[in-house]
DNA sequence: TTAGAGTTTTATCAAACAGTCAAGATTTCG
DNA sequence: CGAAATCTTGACTGTTTGATAAAACTCTAA
């Protein structure tokens, strides 16, 4: 008989390795164009192997995308789930969005594909998010709430921080197409997200308001 | 002889409504699922139209799509064009944050319309954003670092500052399903948008150090 | 080495899809 | 009014798409 996916039961050589470009080829197609938008005829093209067979591992268009959510978000997560309470709060934050922005640069397919499901409604998600992420947020925006209140960062509310700081950082992945008409072509990738650390780093500590309130030229904060 | 969209003609009434009606059933769509996912079909439905119907008016699925576009960038750029060297810059900031927050709330549908095209690659508008946004963006980014090299704002790459208030701004809107999970039911969409310009406006002007270098309560601002 | 489990392919299907065509219905305007 | 221009529709075409069936092939473990 057929050993599918779906039961529990050891996984042949060649099933690991084609589920495995299976759903790297989704990843890719997925990302790109959103679930509507991709085929099933193209991954199993990108995959290099014939829709029959690809459908063989995995049964319908769905069961692939969910099963590339699945093994994705735990990943997507992680770097909230290290914001600790251990640390300095500031020392903290500022390690948990370069985390993120590592996660932009070195992920950005995993972020579209998050980008492209959320855009369109989180149609197929949206029970994932109520169990996995809000449940991590609370908790995180609890953790930021304290220190507020010992007065190590500002006041505000910790679920819009957090908002700000994924806008902020996936805006690398997600939108660079746009990116990288104004930045131009000068400095490669490694020296955008360069200067993009910078930049996020002066502006969840300090804001733009300069420090000395008078017309001075103001210091320039480095890393 | 047929009065096409594409000749310079006096336009019917007949003709500018339902070239309306299939513009808005058309945004509908395409911010929802992206320009591969939605279907004529379905705009057509949308419009109260048969498709034959709509193709009178628009050949092919690209000319509704690129109309769209055409007609909705020019809004979409207004409020970085309001970006004015006259006032003061800290407020001025302000205002540019302040109107397209409110962009994210009332026209929610364009701004998922192009994060759907730029997530995408850009692939249909990539010259626009070429002839269009970028030469404003520079324009506006000489303009902040004039401010910057007078003292009235922090010195960072102006452009990652765009970038940070695109992202956290349009976030309200791209991101809404997450938002919702996040933020739960309770306040309105009204609320929400109170809160995050609020949160905003702290974290743009003063960033999260807390101004008082103790462990005493922070202030909290005020809009 | 060989039987059977596991894998791949060829052929096929029905639905969805973008787009066409010509005929019929309606509006406009002299 | 009435004819020309404009608008709408049903029927249709060729293609893409998600999915299935069954035969043919390959691998693996006893």
């Amino acid at each position: 008989m057929k050993a599918r996916a779906t039961e529990t039961q050891r996984k042949t050589r060649i099933q690991m390795e084609n589920e495995e470009k299976i759903l790297d080829a989704a990843l890719e197609e997925f990302s790109a164009h959103g679930f509507r938008g991709a085929t099933i005829d193209r991954i199993a093209e990108h995959a290099g192997m014939s829709k029959p067979n690809l459908l063989y591992y995995f049964r319908r268009k769905q069961d692939i995308y969910e099963a590339l959510i699945a093994r994705l978000l735990d990943t997507w997560l992680e770097p909230l789930r290290e914001l600790d309470a251990i640390g300095d709060p500031l020392p903290e934050l500022q390690s948990y969005i370069r985390r993120k922005l590592e996660m932009a640069r070195d992920f950005p397919r995993e972020s579209r594909l998050f980008a492209n499901e959320i855009l369109q409604g989180a149609p197929r998600i949206k029970r994932l998010l109520e169990t996995e992420l809000k449940p991590l947020v609370d908790e995180k925006a609890e953790l930021l709430r304290s220190w507020m209140k010992a007065g190590k960062i500002n006041a505000v509310d910790p679920r819009h921080l957090i908002f700000s700081i994924w806008s902020t950082t996936q805006h690398y992945a997600d939108f660079d197409a746009q990116v990288q008409v104004i930045l131009g072509p000068d400095r490669g990738a490694e020296g955008r997200f360069e200067d993009a650390a910078r930049y996020l780093e002066t502006l969840f500590l300090d804001g733009l308001r300069p420090k000395a309130s008078g017309g001075e030229t103001p210091r320039i904060r480095n890393l």
